[in-house]
DNA sequence: GTGTGACTACCAGTCCGTG
DNA sequence: ACACGGACTGGTAGTCACA
């Protein structure tokens, strides 16, 4: 697969900062995700490979587009 | 988790779009992200819940950014 | 050139905990 | 409120033969 490697962790580094933009906790984002807080604590700290579909919910806890999770870069 | 829907039928398809536009066959754009045809097939269809990383490899195979991956909805 | 079912190894994602 | 760990289950990565 020959990756393309720190874009968990630029990921992740993007969600904490909507996250935080938005005020929530990281335990209040999950529970508003549906997700657990260890999960989301792994894919800010980028050791976490998120799905498509998580990547989904975590735009609509975040009340945002998708597109908009990737504006770095 | 609960599923936001056809979000993979919906990438897929913007996915096959994209591909199109570039003027390539599955085969080749497996060949230029360094994965399997049928991979691509699978997730054009809509079948497959990429993770990051895959998406990310989609995005430099069809020489985009990520966000342009999301460009629907 | 593409769709599909089946397969194994490995990781996504959850749940328990600690400091 | 968060980082980080271990253990677990189900799902994804990646590939194949065949249509």
């Amino acid at each position: 697969m020959i990756n393309t490697f720190s874009i968990q962790a630029r990921f992740g580094a993007h969600i904490k900062k909507l996250r935080l933009q938005s005020g929530l906790s990281q335990e209040a984002f999950a529970d508003k995700c549906g997700l657990d807080r260890t999960y989301i604590s792994g894919i800010e700290r980028g050791v976490r490979n998120p799905t498509l579909q998580v990547i989904s919910v975590l735009a609509g806890g975040l009340e945002v587009k998708i597109s908009m999770l990737f504006d770095f870069k």
